[in-house]
DNA sequence: CGGCATCCATTTTGATACTG
DNA sequence: CAGTATCAAAATGGATGCCG
């Protein structure tokens, strides 16, 4: 009856008893993106079947890293949102995708799903600083019908959902051509020459927009 | 028979399919301070059991994240140790460990395992690198019959079981005082001062000891 | 010690049907 | 749509025995 943990007095144990199990880390992931549904929330994570994630939805609720509320009227659909503690764990989730995007992206397998929320983060993954530095630009992302922002400035990037206010460049491209972007399969020069992505908008931020989310493939020249 | 696997083109989902299962990631965090024997591993993670170890630990080989060899000789001890896929996991479970030390850091439980070990890297989520610009100092630790130390230099720590060669300070405690300290229970200015640890060595890099591996509680003036 | 094999009691999960 | 109820199929924990 009692959940199962590690009993172990060390922070990385303690934080796996909480986020460690099967699918918690992967809605802790889909929250960072905005609220979200129960249903939408079950869409993007196929094969967790409504008792789980019911089940899982709450234990975050009682870790207080997500809490149940309601979008502002007139809209009032009930959706889950993360805590100030659960948005603190992004450095987390972000150093796990780090590590994917360079050492578990083999090629996309015709089973894998895919979801451009996903690239959001996978680009804040990708995301370079030191490249940053004393740089500013906001950049709108268009995949199939899907729009998402990157806000680039001292240093640091902030994604969301949604298409931004004064986008310095936008960036379309389909569904496949932005998984290897944001996965670090497909570097951004290439997919642009290559037309598989369109860009437009300020020159300077354009080819910046190469070195601040550079692709993990091998530094092939040219 | 084909292992579980969330199926999502998503860098965060695919590392979490290597290391997400039960137990895989307190076994990289073990590998971290350095190669292991099969029974000190299991000695470290009080609950495994020998068979489940043994497979995660081929599963670990088969991700290329760990493996098995001999320590040099005389010993010649089987022992596992992080590849350099795995070494490049230190991110993620140190960013694991700073969300734990602040968030899911009650206090230690009866049932609660501690290991000195885990404080190596508990001081080492604890670093911050701001304090340390322009610093250099080695420390050492002393907790019950267990020494590791820490080299700080050039913004960055290095963290290993074993004596210092030259250490600037020499810092005692218990486990109790030590457990604490690593998991941000405990300021090190108070530890010392009432005597619960000992300090000696270099005034100077005592003094900045404090700043370099900030504990997490609250800000309690004097 | 290093590890695999086996048996068994519990938990977790996955899939689906069902209710407000 | 949101979430509960239910049941079968894994995964895990613990004990124990074995063999190099």
């Amino acid at each position: 009856m009692t959940r199962r943990g590690y009993r172990q007095y060390c922070a990385t144990a303690r934080t796996l008893d909480l986020v460690g199990e099967r699918w918690t880390l992967l809605i802790v992931r889909e929250l960072l993106t905005g609220p979200k549904r129960f249903k939408d929330l079950g869409d993007n994570l196929p094969g967790i079947g409504t008792g789980l994630l019911a089940e899982r939805l709450k234990h975050l609720e009682a870790a207080g890293i997500a809490h149940r509320t309601r979008l502002p009227p007139p809209a009032g659909t009930p959706v889950y949102e993360l805590t100030g503690a659960g948005r603190e764990l992004e450095p987390a989730v972000l150093a796990l995708a780090r590590w994917g995007r360079r050492w578990a992206m083999g090629d996309r397998d015709e089973q894998d799903a895919f979801h451009p929320g996903w690239a959001v983060l996978g680009m804040q993954a990708a995301f370079d600083p030191a490249a940053a530095a004393g740089f500013a630009a906001t950049y709108e992302f268009r995949v199939g019908d899907t729009t998402f922002h990157a806000r680039v400035a001292g240093g640091a990037v902030e994604s969301r959902m949604g298409p931004a206010q004064h986008p310095d460049a936008v960036l379309e491209a389909d569904e496949e051509t932005f998984a290897g972007l944001a996965n670090g399969r497909l570097r951004m020069r290439d997919a642009v020459r290559d037309g598989r992505a369109r860009a437009h908008g300020d020159r300077a931020a354009l080819t910046k927009l190469r070195s601040l989310f550079p692709a993990v493939v091998t530094e092939s020249r040219q």
